[in-house]
DNA sequence: CCCGTTTGTCTACAATTGTAGAATAAGAAT
DNA sequence: ATTCTTATTCTACAATTGTAGACAAACGGG
């Protein structure tokens, strides 16, 4: 009962996360609707029935990639207590997150992406409250706390969208640091209030 | 040949932009992949069909959908004309068009709803760049003025998801007079540079 | 060595999708 | 009134979707 796993070709748990990894890049590509239950599985090596088997359905797959997303770390939050200069750490992570490389940054994309769903949409609503909302919240004081965080949000909702799915130009080819520094500001004055 | 339209039940033209009324609703709820022919098609009164007698194809609708709406009134660069305070006007304008009840922002709707799909991001993209991008820095004046322009895109789009779509609650029901000041301070930075 | 459980695939189905072609009906022209 | 044009619908098809059930193969314990 305790083979150490000696190079076994059918590893439930292994299939298991790989079909939630497959699963993870496939939303961030296409969104909910875009991403075929056969092509994630493809993406993990298996049949289309997998997914059925280890998540009963796709949806339910969906939540469980948002929940493994959002148990991860709190990127927007790590960056807020860094205590005289968060905004201008804020807005370095964020503007590197959004480069047109590898998405980092999959909480947003992938709800954004999933936006034609109203099923997704309310999967995606649950874990937004419950996390990124709540924890920047949290760490942010003073009147209108609340408020500014669904700001902080948007904002790096909307530069998300942008710069990774719609791309417009202005966006994805502009210089590095004059992003950051008009971002900061902004930043800047949503966390002081 | 010149009868002037005696409520006869086959008029072409009436019907041509019944549909494109209808799917301009359709996509603005549901995307361009959530959004069938059928329903589309039914929203106008007519059968499935004629959606591809009109207009080819789903896919040269939704085009001709977004033509339609970024060869209307630039609400946003309006609003940036108007000297002294544009911030606040701006503000006012984007925080009561993303309000819960009616869409008339769905240039930013629209597209945003349909990114599941490709194709549709690339027609949405061409318009993009080429009206509101252009519009928006060409009312911009100092250096960095094509990445300020996309900046407000970014942080109108980020507000118009979180409030229309994923309709996150701090920013749903969140005071409006507050978010104005808000964003009018955003803007005020985007805008001087 | 063999049996039972687990892990996986195969075939298939019902629904929905966008689209095509033929058939119909309504209006205008003669 | 009859023909001609044009707007509209009907039927249908091929593809894709998520999902279900039966079957095959690999593993582990006896």
């Amino acid at each position: 009962m305790l083979t150490p796993a000696p190079t076994r070709s059918r590893d439930a748990t292994a299939t298991r996360s790989a079909i939630l990894a497959s699963a993870r890049e496939a939303f961030a590509r296409s969104g909910y609707d875009g991403a075929g239950v056969r092509e994630i599985a493809g993406g993990a090596g298996v049949t289309a029935m997998m997914v059925n088997r280890y998540f009963g359905s796709k949806e339910a797959l969906y939540a469980e990639v948002l929940d493994q997303i959002f148990g991860g770390p709190r990127i927007l939050t790590e960056a807020l207590i860094h205590a005289p200069d968060a905004a201008r750490i804020l807005a370095e992570a964020v503007v590197d997150m959004t480069a047109a490389g590898a998405p980092q940054l999959d909480g947003f994309v992938i709800p954004l992406r999933s936006a034609s769903n109203p099923r997704a949409l309310e999967i995606a609503r649950d874990r937004i409250e419950a996390n990124h909302q709540a924890d920047v919240a949290g760490a942010l004081t003073g009147p209108g706390a609340r408020e500014r965080a669904g700001l902080i949000l948007a904002v790096v909702a909307g530069l998300q969208s942008m710069r990774q799915t719609v791309e417009i130009s202005s966006l994805v080819d502009a210089d590095r640091d004059e992003l950051i520094r008009q971002l900061a500001g902004i930043f800047s004055g949503l966390i002081a209030g």
